[in-house]
DNA sequence: TTTCTCACA
DNA sequence: TGTGAGTA
């Protein structure tokens, strides 16, 4: 049988998204203060992330190497919000 | 053991 | 950003 995995589906712990985004959980927790990424919490009030969040958080890993800085990363997200919307309609 | 928050280097 | 302290 076939089952289809939201990629919205919160239940990776911090420590499988600093492998797979090879950040720090420091820099992952500090862009999530930023507002960057927003993952859910569990009843520990831990961090749990989708995949959606982990592809989010490659991207902004990307956009550091890059030299951008938190309020450029915000701006990139604003604009594409802004592109959705145009494109969407 | 692992993650969390907070404070300091 | 890194790291240590004290928890849950």
């Amino acid at each position: 049988m076939i089952v289809k995995i939201p990629h919205t589906l919160a239940v990776f712990p911090i420590s499988i998204v600093q492998k797979i985004t090879e950040l720090s959980a420091r820099q992952i927790r500090y862009y999530e203060e930023q507002g960057l990424i927003a993952p859910g919490r569990n009843k520990g009030n831990q961090r749990i992330f989708s995949l959606q969040d982990i592809e989010r958080l490659l991207e902004i890993k990307s956009l550091i190497d890059q030299g951008v800085n938190i309020a450029g990363i915000h701006a990139i997200y604003s604009k594409k919000k802004k592109d959705n919307n145009i494109e969407g309609k």
